[in-house]
Order: structure tokens, then C-alpha cells, then sequence
RNA sequence: GCCGGGAUGGCGGAAUCGGUAGACGCAGCGGAUUCAAAAUCCGCCGUUGGAAACAACGUGGGGGUUCGAGUCCCCCUCCCGGCACCA
């Protein structure tokens, strides 16, 4: 054993004998319990992330910890490979798409590797490559015949420019990122996955998630957001019959319907459409409405403006006129394109009215009171109607119900249940992604790509430059119909890559399968036992692979009906970012590494300018504020990486990257390192199993033994490795103070530095593999069995409690472990302590509580 | 704007079921070692008052429940994540 800790020797070793052995290839065993440990994959930017060491490091640690206790762990990795960065890089640099994603994957591969994961890289995947889309396509094609994938417009951010359609984040305030035009909304076809058919089961089946973090259960049913509600027609004509034209609203508050003063169209909707043929500044209006972006986000905090059609409609019970206006928050796609507008107890009505001097009318009461003439806010909660017709005086619940039922027998409107869900459009204009498998042809209309014909390759050898270049390649595009066999055309868009991340969980079971999607090794393996990954794929992401699990159910290619068992929501490692202005909304995102403050001045290393201080956000490779752990672990090896990453924060807390601290991590392990070594040179022995000792010696064995306790609780129900850590850092405290060279104390020191080095194992498992094998000559790592607690080492003769006066900490006592309430109450009210500050007056309560204090109230 | 989460010493954080607030580490300060420095080792380290013993105050702000609140409830502020085409 050398007397200096050296990562740079101990760990390329440590990974070489790991990767000749295939200590990390996982086979199918029926005789163990599995446990299938999933890290979400990387997307490959071109390095690695602070993001990701903790990712692989949390999962890694869960992992080994397993594998030590006994499992059949799987850990496997791969890669997210298509994406539109890919397509900026190509842009930016003059290469294509595919080789760039390549040449990441191969670096990133080697940084990995350099954090020591326990991963079987013989399951390694990318999502671009043919042999694993072609199953994507495959699937899509039975969902196509089942009519789980349909086709209808959509909107999307369209670049009167660049003449392309660009994604959320390619938006700029309004304009697009590349050219500066004002973005407009357009509408063109895409391709949905009907998630709405499945959305009772998606949100029924979170009830069975015990496992997963409740935030994350109740951002999906937010999410999802099922809600009951009453779908009201309002007649074009005042003499309406039964046939005639409506206009369709939904609602959750039918027992507002006699406060309706107006209704709002989205810009889109047909009555706006043919108000605006006669009326000019209506259709200024309208061609208004089309430009910005289409995030949800932008149009939640945009200014509500509306206009009067001058057209109206007429209440379904008053038959009263009620005018029609168009507003740009009134969205196409959602219900019916139109909301009936209730000022009085809505907020957004409330305002929306103020502002263009419309009538608001109350016709909800407080049940046990009266609304505040003239109303300053609207009144949002259920109560009591009036001024309603034959249902004033009534509950709202109770009028919703009534009102469903009379306007079902007027045949102007009933009971619905909706979702905030929506289909999901898949489709996208991109060209680095799946190809989605359909044929157009003029006769047979979209032909699904048969089995035979797939995969659809997407050509890799093309030149980037604005607009996919698949869709200007003949030699791609036309193929005969696979049903008439005349002329016709492929499909050029590709699909959204959250189509890929959806199943490549299963994927790994079986990635070399070439006769099916998945074989019966996934069912060995699936569900995934533990899934970690950022808390921001709490919705899209998570509610997307769920579903995708439920489709390959229903195909059969799966027995199981939910994917993870348990999840773990790393937070996010943050850090601050710098930018410069370049006009235009146009930013130049900085990386703080290029930064350094000069005079309280945050100014650019290489020609000492300043820079803008924006916010601490997610590192991100949009905002550059990604800090490349590569230096890191050149300079200090894995092992510190791993432990500081472990040590900064728990797992689901965000961390704020700051290069302090990482000294420490370092430090412990020099002092690990030295320790063991102090000892190896003294000769190892065995390690004492229990027996007589001094004080001193008993209580750093119970000591021993409550970490041991702790660190596996930790470790495996808490998930909360930074305690885990301290508690060995603080046992090794005790070690380094424990006096005595005799065989007694040495035996008991050899004892708890073997259970230090494999309680860290999972966490810094180079380190400790070499710290083993010099603690136990021919031991490894591999085989080593997690530290076991002695139940007799945790047992106290007596033990110790606060005292408290009014629930203030006034001193403490000694009392026998196994003393009764009485007797503690007695010991207590006879100390020094307690007498000084009850002052002489009387006790009014004792409260003991076991274990812990007794607390005197005078 | 809507949904979800967070705020504890100079800093990262601990306190697991309502019961010792500040474990562990970083930074800092003092000392040992050294020709000197790095490294290492020992000690101190919430704020205020006090020589000390000790006392008062203290977990973003305001209110409440309780013998007892960082922890539970109500209101507010700020920060972070998501909002369906970043992944």
C-alpha cells in the first residue's frame, strides 16, 4: 500500500479491472432479486454536466448499495441522440447533425467511464441509430391501425422570415431568434397520440405510485386536470329550434350562467371569422391575435385585449342578447374555441369588463352573508344564487346539477367531463429525428409503412441549412404506395423526440433484439426499480413514458402497467449566468467559467469588458451556465467529484454550484487514505466481534453501530446521502481520537475502518476497492457484503434528558435506560436546575416524554 | 398568469414522527510544526450583553394552534422548476 492517496494511479486502475472482468454485466437470474436501476440518459450537448455527475452519481450509488445487499442490479446507460441542438450546431459549425451527435457520444462516453460508473455498457443505445427507431416506427404504425394516432391541424410558431417553423424556445419576445421577425401563429396538419384516451387510467393509476415523490403525483393530476362541468349552447337565433345553430361553451360553473354579460371567440373561431368579412378593424383585430408566440406561458401574462363582434347571442334560459366578443386568451385548441364570460365571479372576466366598461352582474352570494356593493373583486367561491331565475336560492353545487338537467330536456347543452390534457402532436418539421412512418398517396390517402419496408432511415449525410433537408430530397420522399403501388409521397416530418425517451427504459432490457420491439427479457426486468432523473421532467416526460408504457401494454409486448416503481427527483444544480445584449431581444449567453469579477465587476477573462448578471438558473446548454466538471476531475479524481457532489446537498434539493468545498471532499479522502494506511503499517488483524471493553472503547462501538444503522437507513429509504457521509466523516472523528495500541483497540479500529471503507463503497468505490484490499489482504470489493449492525453494541445502561421550565431548555439529567415515568418526574423536579426557574411556584404539569425530556409548566 | 417546490450562522447544509436549533463540511480566527511556505495536527467559531458563570434573542416577514413549532394552520415577500416544439 503507497503512503499517499494517488486518484490519478488507483482509479484507471480500478476502472480497467472492472471493465476485464465485466464486473457490471447484468444477466436475467430468477434466483436473486432484481433491481433495475435507471438513471434518465443524457442528452449528448458534447460534454458532460454538473447535471449529470449527480444524476450518475445518485444512481450509481443506489446501485452499488444494492448490489452490495444482495440484488441483481442492472444499470445501464445510452444516449437521447436526436434533438435540435444538433441542428444549431450542424448551422453554426458546417456539419452535419449525425457526426456531431457522434462524436459527443464517443467523448461523453469516455467521461462517463472516468466517473467509475457501475454501468453494463453492453447495453448502451443511442435513439438515432436505425436499429433502435425502426421499433418507434413499427409501434407507430399499430397505433396508426388502431386509430391511437390521428391527424388534424395544429398551431404552430411560424417564421415569416426564415419561412420555418420554430420551436417555443426560438421565440424571443415575440420575434423569431435567428431573424428578429414577429413570429405569427400558423396552422398546418400534424400527426396526435390520443393520450386523452388514456387519461382516467393515467391519473387513477398515480393512487398506485407510493413510490414517487407527491409533488410530482400532484403536478400530474394538475396536469392532467379532470374536471366536471357543463357544456352550454348559447342559439344564434332568438327564436331558436332544436337543430339550430349554437355556440358551444364549457364551464365549471353553470350556476354562474345567469351572470353571463358577454361570451369570448378565440381570433380563430368561424363567428369571429365572419364578423370580421364586413368590419376592418375587426380583422385588424383578428390578424393582431395571430402574432406572438403560442407558449401558454406568453399568453398567460400578455395584456387581455378583446373586441366586440357586434354579433350576439342569446342566453338559453332568459333568451336575453348577450354580445359576442373576440379576445386574444381565448385559445382554439382548447374545448370549444369560446368561454362564456361571468365578470362577477371570475377574475379574469372581472378585469377584462373594467376594462372595456362591460356590465357585471353578481348572482352569487356568500352562503352565511352579502356581497360588497359595488363589487371591487370578483367573488370566486361557491354560495348562494340569486337573481337566477327559478334557481335563485340555491347551492351552487345543487345549481349546477339542476341547471345540467334542465338545459339536457332544452337540448341546449349537458354534463361533461374534460380534461386540461390534450392530444399530443408528435409531429415535427425538424429533420434530425424519427421519420414518421406513413406514406401519402393521392388514392389511398396516409398508407402506413409496412413492417417489410421498415426501418425508414433518415439519410445522415446531408448539408444543414435553413429548413430540413429531407424535405428537399426527392430521392427520400418518393416511393410508390405500398398498397396501390402508384406514385406517391413519404412523409417528411420526423417525430418529437419525447416519442424516443418514452420507452428506451424497456429498450434496455433487450437492446440487441431484432425480431421485436422487446422480448421476454424485459418482463424480467421492467419495471424499473428505481428511476432518478431532474425534477424537471416531473410532467412531460414522466406522463409521456407512462403512457407509452400502457400503449406497449395494450400491444402486449409488457404485463406490467406502470414503468417506475420508485422515483427519485434530483434537483437541479444550479448556477448564475452572464450575458451580453446584441439588440433585438438577441442575447449572448456567457459561461461563468469565461467570468471572473474584477473590482466587484463581473467582466469576460479574455478581453476584461463587463457583462450582465442574469438569474441563478438550471444549468443549461440554452443559457450556457453550464460548468464543465471535466477540470474537476482531472485535478482531483472521480472519487472527490462523486463525494462532493454527494456532500453539497441532499438529492432533491436544488444546489447552487460553487468551486468551494471540493478541497474538503478531497481532504477527507487524504485523511481516509492516511488512516488506513497508519493502521495497515501497524498490521492488519481480524476485526473484534463484540466482548468486553473500556468505557471509551464502548462507546465508539455503539457509536460504530448507530452509523452502520443510520447509513444503510439513509441510504436506502431516505435517499439522502450527505447525512450518510457526515455520519462517517464524524465516526472517523472518533476513530482518530480512540487512544490505545493494544490488540483490544486495534481490533475494534481495524472493525470500524473495514465498515467505513464499505459503507463509502458505493459513493467512492475506487478509493475504497484499494482500501479493502489493504484492510483485507485478498479481499474485493465485488463480492464485499454490506456492514451488518450488532443489535448488543447499541444497548445503554442509562441514558440522557433535557430538562425544560415552560418549554425552555434549563439543563439535563442522567437517568437509567429503563426508568419509570415516576421516577424520572421525581429526579427531575429535584435538580438544581429545574428548582432555580420554577422559582418557588408549583408545578401546573409535568410532561416526560420518553427517551427524550421532561418539561415543567409553572 | 396558472401548477409545484424552496427560504435555517459569513457559506453549503443537519435536526427522520411536534421534543437539545446549527450535526458534518467550507471559509475565518488563534496555536503547534517549519529557515519559510504549502500540507498536516490541536483549539475557537449564531447574535447581543458579560471578565466569566450565565442571560436574552434567534430558523424569510406577520398572525395562530400547542406544555413545547425550523417542523402544523392562515396571510404575505422573495427565489427556483414546469406550462405541451429545449431536453
Amino acid at each position: 500500500m503507497h503512503a499517499h492517496y494517488r486518484p490519478e494511479i488507483i482509479e484507471p486502475e480500478a476502472q480497467r479491472h472492472w471493465e476485464e472482468k465485466q464486473a457490471f454485466r447484468a444477466t436475467e437470474d430468477a434466483a436473486s432479486p432484481k433491481y433495475y436501476c435507471l438513471s434518465m440518459f443524457p442528452y449528448p450537448s458534447g460534454k458532460l454536466h454538473m447535471g449529470h455527475v449527480r444524476n450518475y452519481t445518485i444512481g450509481d450509488v443506489l446501485a452499488r448499495y444494492h448490489r452490495m445487499k444482495g440484488y441483481n442490479v442492472l444499470q445501464p446507460m445510452g444516449w437521447d441522440a436526436f434533438g435540435l441542438p444538433a441542428e444549431n450546431a450542424a448551422l453554426a459549425n458546417n456539419v452535419a447533425p449525425a457526426g456531431w451527435t457522434y462524436a459527443n457520444i464517443d467523448y461523453m462516453r469516455g467521461q462517463l467511464k472516468r466517473l467509475g460508473l457501475a454501468v453494463d455498457w453492453s447495453r448502451e443505445l443511442a435513439t438515432c441509430k436505425p436499429d433502435y427507431y425502426r421499433w418507434e416506427q413499427w409501434l407507430f404504425t399499430r397505433l396508426f391501425e388502431k386509430g391511437l394516432i390521428y391527424k388534424k391541424m395544429a398551431t404552430v410558431n411560424w417564421d415569416p422570415v426564415d419561412l420555418t417553423v420554430l420551436a417555443n424556445e426560438q421565440v424571443i419576445e415575440g420575434r423569431g431568434w435567428r431573424s428578429g421577425a414577429l413570429v405569427e401563429k400558423r396552422e398546418i396538419p400534424m400527426y396526435f397520440m390520443r393520450i386523452t384516451a388514456y387519461a382516467d387510467e393515467l391519473l387513477n393509476e398515480l393512487d398506485n405510485l407510493p413510490g414517487w415523490p407527491e409533488r410530482v403525483k400532484t403536478m400530474q393530476r394538475n396536469w392532467i386536470g379532470k374536471s366536471f362541468g357543463v357544456e352550454i349552447h348559447f342559439p344564434l337565433n332568438q327564436r331558436h329550434q332544436e337543430g339550430g345553430e349554437v355556440l358551444k361553451v364549457f364551464t365549471t360553473r353553470a350556476d354562474t350562467l345567469f351572470g353571463v354579460t358577454y361570451v369570448a371567440v378565440a381570433a380563430e373561431h368561424a363567428l369571429a371569422q365572419q364578423a370580421a368579412a364586413g368590419n376592418p378593424e375587426l380583422a385588424a383585430f383578428i390578424a393582431e391575435c395571430r402574432q406572438g408566440s403560442i407558449a401558454e406561458a406568453d399568453m398567460a401574462i400578455m395584456e387581455k385585449k378583446g373586441m366586440d363582434t357586434g354579433l350576439v347571442v342569446y342566453h338559453p334560459f332568459t333568451n336575453e342578447p348577450v354580445p359576442v366578443f373576440v379576445a386574444n386568451y381565448v385559445l382554439m385548441g382548447y374545448g370549444e374555441g369560446a368561454v362564456m364570460a361571468v365578470p362577477a365571479h371570475d377574475e379574469r372576466d372581472f378585469a377584462f369588463a373594467q376594462k372595456y366598461d362591460l356590465p357585471i352582474k353578481p348572482v352569487i352570494r356568500p352562503a352565511d352573508g352579502e356581497l360588497p356593493r359595488p363589487l371591487g373583486e370578483a367573488f370566486v367561491e361557491h354560495g348562494m344564487l340569486f337573481d337566477s331565475g327559478d334557481f335563485s336560492g340555491r347551492a351552487s353545487q345543487d345549481a349546477i346539477e339542476k341547471i345540467a338537467l334542465v338545459l339536457k330536456n332544452l337540448k341546449l347543452g349537458e354534463k361533461r367531463t374534460t380534461y386540461r390534457l390534450r392530444d399530443w402532436g408528435i409531429s415535427r418539421q425538424r429533420y434530425w429525428g424519427c421519420p414518421i412512418p406513413i406514406i401519402h398517396c393521392p388514392t389511398c390517402g396516409d398508407v402506413p409503412v409496412p413492417d417489410e419496408q421498415l426501418p425508414v432511415v433518415l439519410p445522415e449525410d446531408v448539408k444543414i441549412d435553413i429548413g430540413s433537408p429531407i424535405k428537399k430530397m426527392p430521392a427520400f420522399y418518393e416511393t410508390p404506395c405500398p398498397k396501390c403501388g402508384g406514385q406517391a409521397k413519404r412523409e417528411t416530418d420526423t417525430m418529437d423526440t419525447f416519442v424516443e425517451s418514452s420507452w428506451y427504459y424497456a429498450r434496455y432490457a433487450c437492446p440487441d433484439s431484432d425480431q421485436a420491439m422487446l422480448d421476454e427479457r424485459a418482463n424480467y426486468w421492467l419495471p424499473v426499480d428505481q428511476y432518478i432523473g431532474g425534477i424537471e421532467h416531473a410532467i412531460l416526460h414522466l406522463l409521456y413514458a407512462r403512457f407509452f408504457h400502457k400503449l406497449m401494454r395494450d400491444v402486449g409486448l409488457v404485463t406490467s402497467d406502470e414503468p417506475f416503481t420508485n422515483l427519485l427527483t434530483q434537483g437541479m444544480v444550479i448556477a448564475d449566468t452572464y450575458y451580453r445584449d446584441l439588440g433585438e431581444g438577441k442575447k449572448q449567453w456567457i459561461n461563468p467559467a469565461d467570468v471572473e469579477e474584477r473590482e466587484g465587476v463581473a467582466v469576460l477573462k479574455s478581453d476584461g469588458q463587463p457583462v450582465m448578471v442574469g438569474g441563478t438558473e438550471k444549468m443549461s446548454k440554452s443559457k450556457n451556465n453550464g460548468v464543465d466538471p471535466q477540470s474537476l476531475i482531472d485535478q482531483y479524481g472521480a472519487d472527490t467529484a462523486r463525494l462532493f457532489m454527494m456532500f453539497a446537498a441532499p438529492p432533491e434539493q436544488s444546489l447552487e454550484w460553487s468551486d468551494a468545498g471540493v478541497e474538503g471532499a478531497n481532504r477527507f479522502l487524504r485523511r481516509l487514505w492516511k488512516t488506513v494506511y497508519e493502521h495497515v503499517e501497524a498490521g492488519v488483524l481480524d476485526a473484534r466481534e463484540g466482548g468486553e471493553l473500556n468505557t471509551a472503547a464502548l462507546d465508539f462501538r455503539r457509536l460504530l453501530h448507530t452509523v452502520i444503522a443510520k447509513v444503510s437507513d439513509d441510504i436506502e429509504r431516505r435517499k439522502q446521502f450527505n447525512t450518510a457521509i457526515a455520519a462517517n466523516m464524524e465516526l472517523m472523528n472518533a476513530l482518530v481520537k480512540l487512544d490505545g495500541d493494544d490488540t483490544q483497540t486495534r481490533a475494534l479500529k481495524q472493525e470500524a475502518l473495514e465498515a467505513i471503507v464499505l459503507m463509502l463503497a458505493p459513493i467512492v468505490p475506487h478509493i475504497c476497492r484499494d482500501l479493502l484490499m489493504a484492510l483485507k489482504p485478498g479481499a474485493c470489493l465485488m463480492g464485499a457484503a454490506w456492514p451488518e449492525v450488532d443489535e448488543s453494541a447499541l444497548v445503554r445502561d442509562e441514558i440522557e434528558l433535557m430538562l425544560q421550565v415552560n418549554g425552555k431548555l434549563r439543563g439535563k439529567i442522567q437517568v437509567a435506560a429503563d426508568a419509570a415515568k415516576e421516577a424520572i418526574e421525581q429526579a427531575a423536579l429535584a435538580s438544581p436546575e429545574i428548582r432555580k426557574f420554577m422559582d418557588g411556584k408549583p408545578a401546573k404539569k409535568v410532561v416526560v416524554v420518553p427517551g427524550r425530556l421532561v418539561n415543567v409548566v409553572v
